[in-house]
DNA sequence: AGCTACTCCTGGTAGC
DNA sequence: TGCTACCAGGAGTAGC
């Protein structure tokens, strides 16, 4: 499912394609898609203003559009890919495919016919695209980017501690680190050697450095690998699967040796998610 | 504050 | 082969 390292990817190569497009209409199939706005209501906000800045903010992409292509953007399509979103640019005379939910349709600078077309791919359509005036309004409160430089080793430490709560559900929530989803939780919470139960507050400053550097690392060799492809969902906008499963630790390898002791790696429910860990190389604080 | 349960959705798969 | 039941889960929400 796609996390800040698929998010980010998605968004790097869309970016092309979609910059100094003009928005010239719009193709709705799954209303809830778009949050419940009409076609009319999508161009009052985007039609005629051109595409100027593709950026990511935690697991959300966010295009921004302006007047003219030099202008900073003045409305917003803030897109969330949720379990199985997809973006892809199509050419306007292809025929979207199967699941398609959403289409921003796009132009030349001063042409009224589409020649290309942003499709929003979704099979169970928990994804969003959401027009707006202030990208504020329809985004939560979301906590650092981990590869940010207001993430730091000290301040996750001294944000751990202040928590009673477990470690897996507290870095899966957004308002607490931006961008993790199951999969590179579990990652980092393995190459950390911490268990996705134990409490935040017991985590040790040397512990919270480690957990800070795996976090890190995690990120940035997945988002190198263009994101995970284990089902049939994630692929890249080029419709290439990442190849970061190649690289998991735990993540899917429940009851499988780890890799490190050969203990069997153990998959538990956690939070209605499931988690897996290996109890020798990651012992249970509280 | 932090826990669990429920909701939204459908493709894939296990079991019969 | 064809059917049913169940599972995957990000995030919002409700209730305790």
């Amino acid at each position: 499912m796609p996390e800040l390292p698929e998010v980010e990817t998605v968004a790097r190569l869309i970016a092309p394609d979609v910059l100094g497009r003009r928005v010239v209409g719009f193709e709705v199939d799954w209303r809830k898609t778009a949050g419940g706005l009409s076609d009319a209501q999508l161009m009052d906000v985007l039609g005629g203003l051109t595409c100027v800045s593709v950026t990511r903010r935690a697991k959300y992409i966010l295009l921004g559009f302006a007047r003219k292509r030099n202008q900073t953007a003045t409305a917003w399509l803030v897109v969330h890919l949720r379990m199985t979103g997809r973006l892809v640019v199509e050419r306007a005379a292809d025929a979207p495919g199967a699941h398609r939910r959403f289409a921003v349709l796009l132009a030349g600078p001063r042409a009224t016919k589409p020649t290309d077309r942003l499709d929003f791919i979704d099979p169970r359509k928990f994804g969003r695209c959401l027009a707006t005036l202030d990208p504020a309004a329809v985004m939560p409160a979301l906590g650092p980017e981990p590869l940010g430089d207001d993430f730091t080793a000290s301040g996750l430490g001294a944000a751990l501690r202040a928590r009673r709560r477990q470690l897996k559900p507290l870095l899966l929530d957004q308002s607490f680190v931006a961008g993790l989803g199951n999969i590179y939780v579990d990652e980092a919470l393995f190459r950390s050697g911490l268990h996705p139960l134990s409490l935040a507050s017991s985590v040790s400053a040397p512990k919270a450095a480690r957990l800070f550097d795996a976090i890190r690392t995690v990120l940035a060799e997945a988002i190198e690998r263009e994101g995970s492809s284990f089902d049939t969902f994630y692929r890249t906008p080029t419709g290439q699967p990442g190849s970061y499963q190649h690289q998991f630790q735990v993540y899917g390898r429940g009851g499988e040796p780890c890799r490190v002791c050969g203990a069997g790696i153990r998959k538990i429910v956690v939070g209605q998610r499931g988690t897996h860990f290996c109890a020798r190389c990651q012992q249970r604080a509280r």
